[in-house]
RNA sequence: GGAGAGGUGUCCGAGUGGUUUAAGGAGCUGGUCUUGAAAACCAGUGACUCGCAAGAGCCGUGGGUUCGAAUCCCACCUUCUCCGCCA
C-alpha cells in the first residue's frame, strides 16, 4: 500500500512511476487526493462534535446531581447524535472508497529498475554455467517424465482435471529430494524453516497484495472466507501481521516448503505440457524481514541464496533485472532467476526475488522499534522462490538426460536418492 | 458438532451505564538510603491511529441500544474445560 502522504505530497511523481508500470492511474490518484481532503475535514467536524459531547457527557451527572434539570442539554445532545450518526456515515464511506482505491495502486519502483514496456526490454545481469550440450537429439521433461514412467498428467487429468500431475515411484522420490535439498540447504544459511498453512484468510491475502486485485487468480474455499495459498510468501509473511517486532531481531529469514495453487485465469494454452504451469506445484520460498536502510543489500544476499542451490545443482542459469512494465504488482524491485530449458531453447523463470519496501509492510502493519521510546517504523519485506520445486525438476530431467533415456541425478541429490545415480526405464 | 467459561495496557488483574484522564499490583525509569548491590521508601511511566493543532479514536472484531458503553443487546473471531467424532 502506498502511503497516502506520498501520493497527497508528490501525485505527479506517483503518477509517472504508475505510466511506466504501463498503468495509467492519473485519474485514481487524483479521486484518492480528493477524498483524502474530504476524509479529513470530515473527521475534523466529527472530533470537534464528539468532543461537545465528551464535554456534556461530564456534565450530566454533575447537574444531576445538584438536582439541576437535565432535559435541555439533553434535547441538544440528541441534535447533535443525529448530526454525528450523519458524519459518521459518511467519513466511514468517504474512508472505505479512498482505501479501496489504495490498496489498487502497486508499488513504487526502485530507481534501479530500468523503464521498459514488458519483458523484451528485461536486463539479464549475470549468467552461470555452461549451456548445456547435447550430440544426441534432446528430449522435453515431459517425454523423459512419461517414458520413464515418473511423471504422469493423464491420470491426474481424470482425477482432478487439466493442469495437475501425479509423481510416481523416482518421480515422486527425486520431487522430495529436491525440495528437502533446498530446506537443508536454506536452514544452513541462517533461514528458520516454517511449514505453514495451506489455506490463508482474506486479511492476509490482502496484507500480501494477492486481494483485492487479483481475487480470480486465487482458489477461494467454497462456504469460507479463506483462499489456498498462492505461495508460502502469504501465510509466512502474515505472521508477523499487525505486529511491532523488536528491532534486535532483525532480519528476520524464514524458508518455507509448501504446495501452491493457482488458478492461472487468462493462461489458457500456454505452457499446457510438462510442469511448468500447473494449478498445483510444489516451491519453497524465502522470506526476510529486515530494517528499511539495507533492505537492498539484502536483496542482493537474497538472490544469491536463491541462485546457491541451482550451482549446487549445476543447473545453468541466469539472473535478470525486469524492466518497469513487467514488474509485479507488489514489487519494488524485482530479480528473476531463470533457469536453462532445452526444451524451450531458452531460459525459464525458476524463482522471482523482490524487496517489496514497505509496501506489503504498511498493508499488513509489520513494524519494528528498537526501544519502547521509539516510534513504531515499518519493516522492508523481501522474499524469493528458492527455488519453485517443479520446475527444477523439469530442468534436472532436461538437463540431466542421457542418450539411452536415462537421466542422471546431481550428486547433490544423491544422499537424498538413496545414493541413487540414475533414474533409467524399468 | 454439543455444553460451559473467558478475551482489559509489557504482564497479572479490578471495573458490569455517567464526577474513570481504566483501580491496584508487578515490571520499567529516576531519586533517597548504601562501599556496592538487594530490600525499603519517594516520584514518574501504556502502546497505537488520525489530525498543523485543539482534539478525537482505541478495553478481541464489527454492528446496535443510549444524551452517555469496557460495562447492556446481536453477530463473528479466538482461547480454555468437558462430551462426541476423527487422521
Amino acid at each position: 500500500m502506498l502511503d497516502i502522504k506520498l501520493i497527497r505530497t508528490q501525485p505527479e511523481k506517483v503518477k509517472a512511476v504508475m505510466k511506466s508500470r504501463n498503468k495509467d492511474m492519473d485519474e485514481v490518484i487524483d479521486e484518492i487526493i480528493a477524498l483524502d481532503a474530504k476524509r479529513r475535514e470530515l473527521s475534523s467536524q466529527y472530533d470537534t462534535m464528539r468532543a461537545e459531547q465528551n464535554k456534556a457527557s461530564k456534565e450530566i451527572p454533575a447537574i444531576k446531581k445538584a438536582g439541576g434539570d437535565v432535559a435541555p442539554i439533553l434535547k441538544q445532545m440528541n441534535e447533535l447524535k443525529a448530526g454525528l450518526k450523519e458524519i459518521a456515515a459518511e467519513q466511514a464511506d468517504v474512508e472505505a472508497r479512498q482505501k479501496k482505491l489504495v490498496l489498487e495502486c502497486p508499488n513504487m519502483l526502485d530507481e534501479s529498475v530500468p523503464v521498459g514496456r514488458d519483458d523484451s526490454e528485461n536486463k539479464p545481469v549475470r549468467f552461470w554455467g555452461e549451456p548445456t550440450k547435447f550430440d544426441f537429439e534432446a528430449k522435453a521433461h515431459w517425454d523423459i517424465g512419461g517414458e520413464l514412467g515418473i511423471l504422469d498428467p493423464e491420470t491426474a487429468a481424470k482425477v482432478t482435471g487439466a493442469r495437475f500431475h501425479f509423481y510416481k515411484g523416482l518421480g515422486a522420490r527425486l520431487e522430495r529430494a529436491i525440495y528437502n535439498f533446498f530446506l537443508d540447504t536454506h536452514t544452513q544459511n541462517g533461514y528458520t524453516e516454517i511449514f505453514p498453512p495451506y489455506m490463508a484468510n482474506r486479511a492476509s491475502m490482502t496484507g500480501t497484495g494477492q486481494l483485492p486485485k487479483f481475487e480470480e487468480d486465487a482458489f477461494k474455499v467454497e462456504n469460507t472466507d479463506y483462499f489456498l495459498i498462492p505461495t508460502a510468501e502469504v501465510p509466512v509473511t502474515n505472521m508477523h501481521r499487525e505486529e511491532i517486532l523488536d528491532g534486535s531481531r532483525l532480519p528476520i529469514k524464514y524458508c518455507a516448503y509448501s504446495a501452491c495453487f493457482r488458478a492461472e485465469a487468462g493462461s489458457a494454452g500456454r505452457d499446457t505440457r510438462g510442469l511448468i504451469r500447473q494449478h498445483q506445484f510444489n516451491k519453497v520460498e524465502l522470506v526476510k524481514f529486515v530494517r528499511p536502510e539495507n533492505s537492498y543489500d539484502e536483496l542482493e544476499k537474497l538472490t544469491k541464496d536463491a541462485e546457491k542451490v541451482l550451482q549446487l545443482l549445476g543447473l545453468p542459469y541466469r539472473v535478470v533485472t525486469l524492466c518497469s512494465g513487467d514488474v509485479g504488482f507488489s514489487s519494488a524491485k524485482p530479480y528473476d532467476i531463470q533457469v536453462l530449458m532445452p526444451s524451450f531453447g531458452r531460459y525459464v523463470e525458476i524463482s522471482s526475488c523482490s524487496n517489496f519496501e514497505d509496501f506489503q509492510a504498511r498493508r499488513a502493519q509489520i513494524r519494528f522499534k528498537d526501544s519502547a521510546a521509539d516510534k513504531a517504523k515499518f519493516v522492508h519485506t523481501l522474499n524469493g522462490s528458492g527455488v519453485a520445486v517443479g520446475r527444477t525438476t523439469a530442468a534436472i530431467l532436461e538437463n540431466y538426460q542421457n542418450s539411452d533415456g536415462s537421466v542422471t541425478i546431481p550428486e547433490v541429490l544423491r544422499p537424498y536418492m538413496g545414493g541413487l545415480e540414475k533414474i533409467e526405464k524399468a
